[in-house]
DNA sequence: AGCACGCCGACT
DNA sequence: GTCGGCGTGCTC
């Protein structure tokens, strides 16, 4: 360090005072500011975490924002208590990051650091009991609750919250607490809980002094009683020339031999353990084989990405499924790893399966890395820390991956990019991730490329309109034809009950061809459960959660009905309610009543079922998917999760069970979602070899999207949809902004959306819709009241709607009777 | 998210 | 009369 730079930063420190900016993951109004103490200052940097107390007492792990030394004029601040890290955890573009996603999606940046970062880097403090020594033993004057305490902690010194809880009426912690705070027995601390815990293994080492051949020999040669001994330590031998390193819980199990016998070793000073910590995550070779090659097509693809790349930030590539989309993108990523950059590669969640991920290791071995929902608390930390040393290169995951601690992203890649999932619906930040992403990219000066066989309307409009690059691969690999596409109308089709058919004649043909040629068969239908409701034979009563307004669905296997809104279940209905009749009736069908449907068609068959029931467990979704894959199942039957990214060779029929029920929706985007659904779910027939066929079950059968279905004709169900949103005002011709209110009085609710369009209508009058109550207009006792507002494309119109929205959102909770109403805004809302 | 403060119902 | 329910406000 310089002279010049010594004095100058001692100066700084010793005559002005420094504050700081500091987040908390907390959905603060603001963010606030601490004071520096002079001694931290050289510590204390941007991206790295300090300290705080919030409130009267808690403590907090924030992140600094920004260094500054503008005294706040309104309060005084408090100082931080510590300074947590030596390096930061995010770099200065995470920080802006989740600056411009609080702006945008109008949520504050403590909730965006609430979702972006790790549990276990979110400190919070515990409250301790520390026993006050002076005390004594003499506890007769306490109450029966205040003497259960005082004499746990005399005891043991110490005691956490949780525990006390545990100890008593959960209601009556705080004020016995007080009470032995007054009475002097106890004092309160109030600890930051450090969680992450280094994973610790015990290593076993030769002892250096055999290291040498002869001497080892020696010590065998001579080798007196203990037989045992010595059999296991020529297991350790072989198993440390066969692997490298030896783990005791390995060796032990490899050679038969007991913890006893190695301790014997270890005392003759034959062999060493060694605690060590030890990496949570898969460890593969760090290399790069790129063992394929492109057709002329795909190579041309990649050109063509390549060069408008060169041009333009973003890139769509529209690939009909089997087109070999993967391979470009493995190109891309390739490229951009050779250039020492990193690669995000998005999928949407249920996609990041085994098979996608086995597939993308094949290639990149070690620089890959996975992000998803199933990784532990730990598992993350490592990961992040991975991305922030810029030891991963590719990051593979879900939507959230976006907020890893990138520090040289070169490439961004939204797979799958019209999939709605990328959308996060609930707790804010309300983010779509691959809009994210594209800002994202643009701090890194990153490209981003959206990959899909069926793009979303907005995507393939800018592609359109020359925002993005357009790329669109046409072929299948190998030249397999599409599948064909085949309506059976259900409307005269009679059964017993007069409920709608499940398997129609015509479908059963169709599985039984397939099962006689040993061929595999994909039923979709987008509902779980065994049916929808029961409803009364003779009144047509249908029985209702209590909590929500919303029918339940009949589950058999656990025969319960459950209320799919929250989660509530009832045991099932035998009389009812409004008529006192027995007879019920089961209307629609879900997932689990089509399982029984085939098993008694086809005994013979092997069945499964993959939905959010059957897929519970960690793994149970892979295996699932493996044991279609080794063909050890005949007919799968599904919700979403079929139609996602999945690879089967000897699947030749796919089965839409219920396509009235995809295309009935009353929203502006049902046409999209039918056409994307439907050719996604198609596109899992017939990938190798031979041609597939695609059964879809509908009375409907003149809805114009089935035409396009029927024909694979992307490019004509987009302009004739793209006329439709444009006739009707809707994206991406517009922009949408939603504010939902949620209250537990049905008044209150519909009171305060109409106030709040009422303050809207002078400035924004046009482009209200609504409010409305939604079709569920109650869950979780919470009654729901919604307001869309459509705003022509204009970025300065988005942003005084946003403006206005916040201001009179504060403006709404003046009023005594709105205090309690939850207003929760969307932007660019699904 | 906590936590304290304050205002109404069911009890010693 | 009091305990304790939760609605409301505030945290640098």
């Amino acid at each position: 360090m310089t002279e010049l730079e010594f004095n100058n930063n001692t100066d700084v420190s010793n005559s002005v005072t420094h504050y700081v900016e500091v987040l908390i993951p907390l959905a603060l109004p603001r963010n606030y500011t601490w004071k520096v103490p002079v001694e931290m200052l050289h510590l204390v940097q941007p991206g790295g975490r300090v300290e705080v107390i919030l409130g009267r007492n808690k403590k907090y792990a924030g992140i600094v924002k920004r260094l500054h030394t503008n005294k706040p004029a309104a309060f005084e601040p408090k100082e931080i208590l510590n300074v947590l890290d030596d390096a930061p955890i995010v770099f200065s573009q995470q920080l802006d990051f989740w600056e411009w996603m609080a702006h945008y999606y109008l949520c504050s940046e403590g909730e965006v650091m609430q979702a972006a970062l790790p549990t276990h880097f979110k400190l919070s403090s515990e409250t301790v009991l520390l026993f006050n020594d002076e005390a004594g033993d003499d506890f007769s004057h306490l109450d029966d609750e205040e003497f259960l305490v005082a004499e746990a902690l005399s005891i043991r010194k110490e005691l956490r919250l949780a525990e006390v809880q545990q100890l008593l009426d959960v209601s009556h912690v705080y004020p016995v607490i007080k009470r032995l705070l007054e009475k002097n027995i106890c004092l309160v601390w109030e600890e930051l809980k450090h969680t992450y815990k280094e994973k610790k293994e015990t290593f076993v080492l030769l002892h250096p002094k055999y290291m040498q051949e002869e001497a080892l020999a020696e010590l065998m040669n001579t080798w007196g009683k203990a037989p045992k001994q010595l059999e296991l330590l020529l297991a350790y031998l072989h198993l440390s020339k066969t692997e490298g390193q030896v783990t005791q819980p390995e060796l032990l199990k490899k050679s038969g031999a007991s913890a006893a016998q190695l301790k014997g070793l270890v005392e003759k000073g034959v062999l060493l353990t060694e605690k060590r910590s030890v990496d949570r995550l898969q460890q593969l070779p760090k290399e790069i084989s790129i063992n394929f090659q492109l057709t002329a097509v795909q190579e041309l693809a990649l050109e063509q990405v390549k060069k408008h790349l060169e041009q333009k930030q973003v890139c769509l590539l529209h690939g009909i499924t089997s087109s070999g989309k993967t391979l470009v993108y493995i190109r891309m990523m390739e490229d951009a790893i050779r250039q020492g950059k990193q690669v995000l590669y998005m999928l949407p969640e249920i996609a990041l399966t085994a098979q996608v991920i086995r597939r993308l290791q094949l290639y990149f071995g070690g620089y890959i890395v996975i992000y998803h929902s199933r990784f532990n608390p730990n598992e993350r930390v490592e990961l992040w820390n991975k991305v922030k040393s810029g030891e991963a290169k590719i990051v593979l995951g879900a939507r959230s991956s976006l907020f890893l601690p990138f520090r040289n992203l070169g490439l961004v890649i939204c797979d799958e990019e019209h999939d709605p999932s990328f959308k996060q619906q609930d707790p804010a930040p309300r983010y779509n991730a691959r809009d994210a992403a594209i800002y994202l990219a643009s701090l890194f000066r990153a490209k981003v490329l959206l990959g899909s066989a069926t793009p979303s309307l907005e995507s393939y409009y800018n592609a359109m309109q020359g925002k993005y690059g357009l790329v669109e691969m046409t072929q299948r690999f190998g030249d397999i034809a599409l599948p064909e596409i085949e309506l059976v109308d259900t409307k005269n089709i009679r059964t017993a009950d007069k409920s709608k058919p499940i398997i129609t004649p015509a479908l059963q043909q169709a599985v039984e061809d397939c099962l006689t040629r040993s061929k595999q068969v994909i039923l979709f239908q987008n509902r779980r459960g065994y049916s929808p409701y029961q409803v009364c034979q003779s009144c047509g009563w249908i029985p209702h959660c209590k909590n929500c307004d919303v029918s339940l669905t009949f589950h058999k296997l656990q025969n319960k009905l459950v209320c799919h809104y929250c989660g509530t279940t009832y045991p099932p209905v035998t009389v009812c309610e409004a008529c006192g009749n027995h007879h019920f009736t089961q209307q629609n069908f879900g997932t689990e009543r089509i399982e029984e449907a085939l098993q008694e068609i086809f005994p013979k068959a092997r069945i499964a079922r993959m939905d959010m029931d059957a897929v519970k467990g960690k793994h149970a979704h892979d295996a699932l998917i493996q044991l279609f894959e080794q063909h050890r199942i005949d007919i799968l039957v599904g919700t979403q999760m079929v139609v996602k990214g999945l690879d089967f060779e000897h699947v030749a029929l796919v089965g839409i069970l219920d396509a009235d029920a995809i295309l009935g929706f009353a929203d502006f985007r049902v046409n999209e979602r039918g056409f994307q659904l439907m050719e996604q779910v198609s596109g899992r027939a017939g990938r190798k070899g031979e041609q597939g066929k695609v059964l879809i079950q509908v009375r409907n059968t003149s809805h114009p999207v089935l035409q396009f279905v029927r024909a694979h004709d992307y490019q004509a169900f987009v302009q004739t949809e793209l006329q439709n949103r444009q006739q009707f005002g809707y994206p991406p011709f517009s922009r949408m902004i939603q504010l939902t209110f949620k209250h537990k009085l049905q008044e209150t609710v519909v009171a305060a959306a109409r106030q709040m369009a009422d303050w809207m209508k002078p400035a924004f009058g046009h482009y209200l819709i609504g409010p409305a109550a939604p079709v569920v207009n109650r869950v979780r006792n919470q009654y729901i009241m919604e307001l869309m507002i459509k705003l022509p494309k204009d970025l300065h119109l988005l942003q005084q709607c946003k403006d206005q929205v916040h201001l009179l959102t504060a403006h709404l909770h003046q009023q005594q009777p709105f205090k309690s109403v939850v207003v929760i805004p969307d932007i660019d809302p699904l």
